[in-house]
DNA sequence: TTATTTATTATCCGATCGTACTATAATTTT
DNA sequence: AAAATTATAGTACGATCGGATAATAAATAA
């Protein structure tokens, strides 16, 4: 599990150690809700839970985020603008044929999604139920990430590397299928006897979605 | 929401009002569960508030079903057998090429998915934590529906429906994708604004899903 | 050095949790 | 009709919840 680092620069450091010794208790607190969160979901997640799995004292948590709401919006918030800067798409990704770029593009979203599948964890559990908490990640978070989304689907639709389905159904799918096994490693664990945290497995995973996506070609002549 | 059905004779009925009743509100409390559970997993669904949308007293709870935990699995335990009840093959479903059985069986299973959001929202609730109800739910269900699902799927790949990828991962993304917008339907409401409970939104996703999967036939020339 | 600010800690409160135990009323059995 | 059974209801307990308030100790400002 990766680590949530402050946002201090050196010079601040020195210049303010209780500054630094600060955001370093809030970003461990931060990591502990991103991984109670994920594990427990909102409610299942308690403060006292999360204070002591980030080694700080319950009332903190209060002082540093206000509320376990805004705990979680700040969670939320981390989350996805960690999946802005790492999706980012590579240097010289507008030159590729569209079909590259999807091939591509998949395989970036899977290693994702096995390197952070807190990230479905939390929104799962969150989108399956009519919240307060659901409609703020929705209009702050979901909403404009699906918007470039559509309109990258819609260019390769165009190009003939996806069929012309609705983009939300695209969308829906191809996310789905890209963070189940990684989102449930659990289950694939006790069923299954697999490992997803294994790089092998990640790996084998993404070149299957992506034979499914775009290699299968028998399919016509049956 | 279908409503969860007692398994009494019309003759009992008559005979054992008491029985009747008895059958009538565990079956209230086993579909109260079953919402509850779906929407907010096995910490946050209280028992007591269980036994309010049952409209019995929160006692009841433990008299018929002993424990939270095992209410937990014959909620589960219900689930399982609907779906095998209901995903059974149709007559004369053997006789169809391989690729009528397999988009057959895809729109079915979209359609269940459909009628039964709360299977999925339960069972993913519990498989993304590492808990001794999913090693219950994996020994006792999962196991046994994904022996059968591999053998389908393997004959399916024989015949060139499905191109030769892990079992696993293919079971895994295909049962996500039909899952996924019911499962999340209350993200959908908010941020596409579909309703997902719409039969035509139901129908048109099946068909994006059997498109996706079966008759995509441009992406070669490209 | 002294005064002030503040990050952290220590308690406490009312609510709710799962569940155990007792009471009751109505049916079933004898 | 009397006795036994049992489905349902009432209540109480110990634990834990989110959050509020007060105390403390250390760093910063004066």
């Amino acid at each position: 599990m990766e680590s949530v680092g402050s946002s201090m620069t050196k010079a601040q450091e020195q210049i303010r150690p209780r500054e630094q010794q600060k955001q370093a208790t809030r970003a461990k607190i931060l990591q502990a809700a991103l991984d109670l969160f994920a594990e427990r979901g909102f409610d299942g997640a308690s403060i006292r839970d999360i204070a002591k799995r980030a080694g700080v004292f319950h009332g903190l948590i209060k002082y540093h985020f206000e509320s376990k709401e805004e705990l979680w919006k700040s969670a939320v918030d981390y989350l996805f603008e960690r999946q802005s800067k790492e999706m980012a798409d590579p240097d010289g990704f507008d030159d590729l044929p569209a079909r590259e770029q999807a091939r591509d593009w998949i395989r970036r979203y899977v290693h994702y999604c096995a390197r952070h599948p807190e990230h479905a964890r939390i929104m799962v559990q969150e989108s399956l139920r009519d919240t307060e908490r659901l409609r703020w990640a929705v209009k702050t978070h979901i909403e404009p990430v699906h918007r470039t989304a559509r309109k990258v689907s819609q260019r390769w639709i165009e190009a003939g590397v996806y069929p012309a389905i609705p983009l939300h159904a695209l969308i829906y799918m191809i996310s789905a299928a890209a963070q189940s096994p990684f989102m449930l490693s659990p289950e694939l664990k006790h069923g299954a006897g697999i490992d997803m945290s294994n790089p092998a497995q990640i790996d084998a995973y993404a070149d299957a979605l992506v034979t499914m996506l775009f290699d299968h070609s028998v399919r016509r002549e049956n």
